[in-house]
DNA sequence: GTAGAAACTAACAATTTTGTTCGTTATTGT
DNA sequence: ACAATAACGAACAAAATTGTTAGTTTCTAC
C-alpha cells in the first residue's frame, strides 16, 4: 500500500508531471514487469506458460505482475470459451503491442553496451 | 546494500541472463534516472542546474543517483579546468546517448496512451 | 576572515517493492 | 472419489529503494 502523501509520493507525482516519461518508466520499471510483456507477445498467453517460462517466479508473484499490468492497460485478461484446460488468456492491448519495439531497442541498447564492450566518453561526431 | 543471496537478488540474476532488456531496465528504472539522463542532454550538465530543474530533489539524493548513473557508464564527471565557480560537469556517453532516441519513445507512447486514450483491446489488422 | 554556495559522502530512517505462507475454486485425469 | 493442475487472493515478512540528518571541502563574494 502506497501512503498518499509521502515524499516518495510526491516526487514520484512531480516526476510524471514533468514528462510522461516517468509515467512510463513506473509502468514497465518493476520487477518481471517487461519480461511479461514480451513473453506474451511471444505466445506464452496462458498463467501456466508464464510460470514455465520465468523459472524462479512465484505464482503469487506472477500473479500480482499481471494484474498490475492489467491495471495500465498494457495486457487484458480474457476467458477463452471453447479451450482445454478451462481457458483464462492474456492478450497486449493496443498499448501493449506498442510496446515492444521500444522494448526491442532496449535489448538492442543493453546487447551493445554489455559488460562495458563500446563506451567511450569522446563522443563520435554523427552523435552530436 | 544487497544481500549477495537474497532470492530478490537471484531472481535479478536470473533476469538478467534471460534478456539484456531486464539490465537495461534495472539501469534506467529506479526514481529520477531517466529524468536526470534526459535533463542533462538537454544542457542541465551542473550539479546545481539539475537540482534547480528537478525541483524536489534533495542533494543527497541527486549524488546518489549520478554516481550509479556513472557507475553504469551513462554518464561521466568531468572538471571544466577554466570554468567560474570550480567546475564539475556531467556528461552523456556514448552509451547515455543513444538511449536518448528510445527514453523520447517511450515518451512518446506515455503521451499516446495517457488517461487510457486510444487503447482498445482488439487489434487493428495493422499490428499484427 | 567570515558567510555562503557548490558539490558532495556516510549513516540512518521511512517507505515501497518483492517474496512467502496459507488458503480458495474449479476443472481434469485416473 | 481423489489427487493434481490452473489460476488466483490476502496477509505478512524480507529486502531494497528512497528520503533525511548531519557533516565535509573548496572556492568566492563581501
Amino acid at each position: 500500500m502506497r501512503k498518499e502523501n509521502s515524499t516518495n509520493v510526491l516526487n514520484q507525482q512531480f516526476l510524471f508531471q514533468v514528462c510522461e516519461l516517468n509515467s512510463a518508466i513506473a509502468m514497465i520499471g518493476g520487477r518481471w514487469k517487461s519480461q511479461i510483456v514480451y513473453s506474451i507477445y511471444e505466445g506464452n498467453n496462458r498463467f501456466h506458460l508464464l510460470k514455465k517460462e520465468l523459472t524462479n517466479i512465484s505464482e503469487q508473484v506472477l500473479g500480482r505482475q499481471l494484474k498490475e499490468l492489467e491495471t495500465h492497460a498494457i495486457i487484458i485478461k480474457k476467458e477463452i470459451p471453447g479451450s482445454i484446460p478451462q481457458g483464462i488468456e492474456y492478450t497486449l492491448t493496443n498499448k501493449g503491442l506498442e510496446l515492444i519495439p521500444i522494448l526491442k531497442l532496449l535489448c538492442d541498447w543493453g546487447k551493445t553496451f554489455a559488460d562495458g564492450k563500446q563506451i567511450t566518453a569522446k563522443l563520435p561526431a554523427l552523435c552530436v
